[in-house]
DNA sequence: CGAATTTGACCTTG
DNA sequence: CAAGGTCAAATTCG
């Protein structure tokens, strides 16, 4: 076998495998969630196929033409199209975890009128407001988020919360990006998507079901996502912070097993629908102020009752 | 009074 | 350039 060159080369071709398999993970991860959502269009789910394929495409042609490297992959970040190369001008170093790195993950939590939203709508994080746009399109403002211990303990995790236009119930599609590394992360149970099923599914998913399983055939190894699951709980209650983080951050790769099988049947009554995972929080920081904020569209639905005594786990 | 939110300006990105 | 994302001063909340 010829090793191909120096290990400065090779390391950087690593690298760049690394960010392609990423990103494949990445869109794979949405794909995955369009699959399962009924509200999904053939042309965004092509779209994303394709994106999968591209990256293997390019992976595979990077091991086998290294000399292409620079050529072949350009820089991955999520949903644009592979252009732009940020190797000249740099406003901004990015030696911390550049924003294109972190995982990110979406969710769909659909409120039922009577619901316990405050609770519902409660991922156990707390999020500290830094903006409100509105969108194109969108009905609603969307809101932006960080994690309120973002300045104390450096942690990076944000989410944006977006209803959805007008619908009967309240559907609210909140993104996650990066992955929690503040000392709550070592406390909240579900800081890692998973999946959570509500018994009556609709059944939208029949011929989504067969390019479920070609994917799914990938890695067919379903018995050990559960297992996964499990692995992590433990980790996240016995482990304080940082190593946890890591852990989260290795499940994160692993969201798409996880998506696969891990189901559980909320207790919370026919209210609730989850969607997609399992944490979640809209907007209302709830653990240190405001119960009852004020007209913002998010919480225009305030719930005259905080909730507060809800059970304990 | 400190912390969280609001909101328009400013920056980034496609 | 426009849409999306973030900053930060002013304001509100607890």
């Amino acid at each position: 076998m010829e090793r191909k060159s120096n290990s400065g080369e090779w390391e950087k071709m690593k690298k760049e495998i690394s960010e392609l398999m990423t990103e494949g993970r990445d869109y794979a991860h949405e794909l995955k969630f369009q699959l399962g959502s009924s509200s999904s269009d053939q042309e965004s789910r092509e779209h994303l196929a394709k994106k999968i394929l591209e990256s293997y495409h390019k992976s595979l042609t990077i091991m086998n033409h290294p000399a292409e490297l620079d050529q072949v992959s350009p820089h991955i970040h999520g949903g644009g199209s592979p252009k732009s190369d940020d190797s000249d001008q740099e406003p901004h170093q990015n030696i911390k975890s550049s924003k294109k790195s972190m995982p990110r993950w979406t969710e769909k939590v659909r409120i039922t009128p009577g619901a316990e939203i405050d609770r519902t709508l409660d991922d156990g994080f707390s999020w500290r407001k830094y903006g409100q746009k509105d969108i194109l399109g969108a009905k609603f403002p969307r809101g932006y988020y960080r994690c309120t211990y973002r300045k104390s303990q450096g942690c990076e995790a944000t989410k944006q919360v977006q209803r959805s236009n007008e619908n009967h119930q309240m559907l609210f599609e909140i993104s996650y990006r990066g992955i929690h590394s503040c000392s709550q992360a070592a406390n909240v149970r579900s800081a890692i998507p998973v999946r959570v099923l509500e018994p009556n599914q609709p059944q939208e998913h029949e011929n989504l079901e067969m390019v479920k399983e070609s994917l799914d055939a990938g890695h067919h190894n379903y018995n050990h996502q559960s297992h996964l699951h499990q692995t992590l709980q433990y980790h996240l209650s016995s482990t304080p912070t940082l190593e946890s983080n890591n852990m989260m951050l290795q499940l994160a790769d692993q969201n798409i097993d996880l998506f696969g099988s891990t189901s559980f049947s909320s207790d919370l009554g026919a209210n609730v629908n989850y969607d997609y995972l399992a944490s979640h929080n809209v907007g209302s920081v709830s653990h240190s102020t405001s119960n009852s904020p004020s007209e913002s569209p998010f919480e225009s639905f305030d719930p005259n009752n905080p909730f507060k005594g809800f059970r304990g786990f």
